[in-house]
DNA sequence: CAGTGAGCGAGCTTCCGCTTGACTT
């Protein structure tokens, strides 16, 4: 007999929890949910006031047996899953499978693995919140009746397998509507005029400091006779003001911030950040790493508390708690905090490390004092014009915080510098020593990272912790949206110098528009999206998750009753997918470009089997129409007809070599040439519309050499091993596996029972 | 692994949110 059973959510959780607890209590986990909506079909019962349909799916069978076996052995059984309307119903659907009653069944719930949250949490035991419950089975029965009426609407009208969901779909409008954004932005050409003054006097270059004119210039006719006029000027300090600055902490991490840090500071997906998380919390390096909660734990804030006065001294010790603020936040968890503040480094692989030094550092700045700084801002008057230069200075007098962290933002970085000015003074005399007005254009919107992404749906209140990772996958695995970069372009810009007395004109070419892993939707992703907007224009609505939010709370509230719920919203919406079903004609975003000029024939794009294509011709005429497909990086929504007309340039024969024909195309893989029946990759920066024969057989000759050099090394005895050299430097091949070469060892000496040996032990280890 | 794009149709696809492994590279 089992005295007490606990069930909790987590396996790591459960571990910890037993050993707070004495002897007579088993803590076990369910691994989340244990019940789900039957796969096929709905799963709900329309007409039976949407009654859910559950199952235990195949892959928890065995730990709902484990649990429920446990269970009947057990005294009292303690459901401590999360409190949130998730970890509610979780603990609803505990007791029902589980068979358990009420006698001998507690709910508990803490929001903190700590002894004393655990001991009160035993005190303080309720039952089963039903309407808590309830407003869980409404928030999944309204999910799978939108997901599962809306794709196959798609399936039907636009392409097999799609998807769309009331979280998925609007992530995907983000995105195409900042590239609608995008598309649709003007950059605006304006003059910034910065200027480096010395005081008068002052040896050359050594106290010089920059300055920004308090103005932008609209024309280079402007910009020109503002550096006459400043020619002939000349400079006074006109006022200096000074105010003080305080800078404080960003609060502890929650899920959205660590992954917006991650991919800031450290450069990982969204995807890494949580893997890496997860390995850290399973080792009890931090605490649960899915949370919307900034909250610390008493215990928590004390041990920071003390390691920030050890390491820093009284002065930097600053305990604070934070509230949160984002929309619909359910506060099951502490923030993302180390296990122990006084470890601040941690053994583990580098990407552990380096999240692990990140989370510690955030949480220990986040109970430190505040910064202090200085800003001056320095007026500088031209005696010729009425306009003024500023230059501002930040002078750090306390660190605070900043000694261990700073917050980094997506905007890009501004190249106005702000550091110490020399002493000035009103009516200082300055001299110039030289004025630069540089051409600029105002900054297109800036497309969403991963992380960036998730700080918006976070700021929507639209999907949770658990999903945002997940939700950035499908809607790249449906093929909506591409995290790519993309190269930037070339402009050019006039910059005007005025050194000593005279004025010099330049042109310059700046790059713009480069983009690094960035979210781009595709042309599926963006016919999608116009087809459920036209249609859903509701669901579709940023405001769709937060309005439901508001009713859910009611049925939590027990002021609503979740089955009406669901019908009011449900008969609307299911007539709208029937009149669509019927009405709606089958889109594949055809789009008419023009004529082509050569046989007088229409150029349209639309979607293909195999993707976006060109297509001249129509399949009515007696001739075939001609097909291509479309480059990476064009879309329907902006091709223009030259660049249709161009893709059916290709494949062209550019000349020969050897007897055979040189013919260069565009693949599956990008810009290729095929010689011989083989076929060779183009460089970018050749151009598969105008390479020609010579720089075609340079491509041929250089791949050959790198062949030749592949080849390293190769035994007799063992025909099927070879030693090559591949793009990561040289490595063993044997039967169709790859594998690396220690460092210190040279490849071309080494010997047959070597490679074995290398390979013996990879073997082993992957097995591991 | 790179020139594809007819038309028919069986059987399948799909949601969000809570949890980990079991996989492969």
């Amino acid at each position: 007999m089992i005295e007490n059973l606990v069930i909790v959510e987590s396996p790591a959780k459960a571990k910890t929890i037993e050993r707070f607890l004495g002897k007579s209590y088993m803590v076990k986990s369910s691994f989340g949910h244990i019940r789900d909506l039957a796969k096929k079909n709905l799963g709900i019962d329309i007409e039976s006031d949407f009654a859910p349909q559950y199952m235990v799916p195949a892959d928890k069978k065995k730990v709902v047996k484990e649990l429920k076996s446990l269970a009947s052995e057990s005294k009292m059984v303690w459901l401590a899953t999360d409190e949130d309307r998730e970890g509610e119903a979780i603990a609803w659907h505990l007791f029902e499978v589980l068979g358990l009653d009420r006698e001998n069944t507690r709910r508990i719930v803490f929001h903190e693995i700590t002894k004393d949250a655990i001991q009160r949490a035993l005190e303080n035991s309720r039952h089963i919140d039903d309407h808590l419950v309830n407003a869980q089975q409404a928030r999944r029965v309204l999910d799978r009746l939108v997901g599962f009426e809306l794709s196959p609407l798609l399936w039907k009208k636009i392409k097999p397998s799609l998807s769309a969901g009331r979280v998925q779909s609007v992530a995907v409008k983000l995105i195409v509507e900042k590239e609608r954004e995008i598309q649709q932005f003007k950059p605006k050409k304006y003059f910034r005029v910065q200027a480096t003054f010395s005081p008068t006097g002052s040896p050359e270059g050594q106290l010089s400091f920059k300055a920004e004119l308090n103005k932008r210039l609209e024309s280079l006719e402007e910009a020109r006779k503002f550096l006459a006029l400043c020619r002939d000027s000349h400079f006074q300090v006109d006022q200096v003001e000074k105010k003080p600055l305080k800078k404080a902490p960003a609060p502890p991490f929650t899920t959205s911030t660590l992954q917006q840090e991650a991919s800031r500071k450290l450069g990982f997906s969204v995807n890494q950040t949580m893997s890496v998380a997860q390995r850290l919390y399973e080792s009890g390096k931090i605490t649960y790493m899915r949370t919307d909660s900034v909250n610390l734990s008493k215990l928590a804030i004390g041990t920071a508390a003390a390691q920030i006065r050890k390491l820093f001294g009284e002065k930097y010790v600053k305990s604070r708690n934070f509230t949160t603020k984002s929309k619909g936040a359910q506060e099951a968890h502490e923030a993302i905090r180390p296990t122990y503040m006084e470890q601040s480094s941690i053994e583990g692989s580098r990407t552990e490390q380096r999240l692990y030094e990140l989370i510690w550092k955030r949480t220990l700045a986040s109970q430190m004092s505040q910064a202090e700084l200085e800003k001056t801002s320095v007026h500088i008057s031209v005696s010729q014009a009425r306009e003024k230069f500023v230059a501002s200075g930040e002078v750090l007098i306390f660190d605070g915080f900043l000694k261990v962290y700073m917050e980094s933002s997506d905007e890009e970085q501004s190249d106005e510098q702000k550091g110490r000015l020399p002493v000035l003074q009103s009516q200082d005399e300055l001299q110039r020593e030289v004025i630069e007005a540089t051409e600029k254009h105002t900054m297109q919107p800036t497309r969403y990272t991963e992380a960036s992404l998730v700080k918006k749906m976070e700021e929507l209140g639209i999907g949770r912790p658990s999903t945002y990772a997940p939700t950035i996958s499908t809607v790249q695995q449906r093929e909506y949206v591409v995290k790519e970069d993309r190269p930037g372009k070339q402009r050019e810009i006039q910059v005007l110098k005025l050194l000593g007395e005279h004025v010099g004109e330049e042109a310059m070419t700046e790059n713009y528009g480069f983009e690094k892993g960035k979210l781009f939707p595709t042309d599926i992703g963006i016919i999608v999206n116009d087809f459920l907007e036209q249609n859903f224009e509701n669901i579709m609505n940023f405001n769709f998750t937060a309005s439901v939010e508001k009713e859910f709370d009611e049925i939590a509230e027990g002021q609503l009753n979740w089955s009406s719920m669901i019908e009011r919203f449900y008969r609307p919406f299911h007539s709208r997918v029937e009149s669509t079903t019927e009405t709606s004609e089958r889109t594949k975003g055809e789009k008419l470009l023009g004529k082509d000029p050569a046989s007088g024939k229409p150029v349209s794009v639309k979607i293909g089997r195999f993707g976006p294509i060109a297509q001249i011709g129509e399949a009515s005429d007696e001739e075939k129409p001609r097909f291509a497909s479309l480059l990476k990086g064009q879309s329907l929504e902006t091709i223009s007809l030259e660049e249709a007309l161009d893709l059916f340039r290709l494949p062209r024969t550019v000349g020969e070599f050897e007897g055979e024909e040189l013919v260069v195309g565009i693949g599956r893989y990008g810009p290729y040439v095929r010689h011989k029946s083989k076929f060779f990759s183009l460089a970018k920066n050749d151009d598969p519309l105008t390479i020609e024969q010579d720089r075609a057989i340079e491509i041929i000759v250089e791949k050959r050499t790198q062949e030749q050099n592949r080849n390293i090394k190769q035994f007799d005895e063992e025909p099927g091993l070879f030693i090559l050299n591949g793009r990561y430097g040289p490595y063993i091949s044997f039967q169709k596996k790859n594998y690396r070469i220690p460092k210190n060892k040279n490849p071309e000496e080494l010997s047959l029972e070597e490679c074995r040996e290398i390979i013996r032990k990879a073997g082993s280890r992957s097995k591991k």
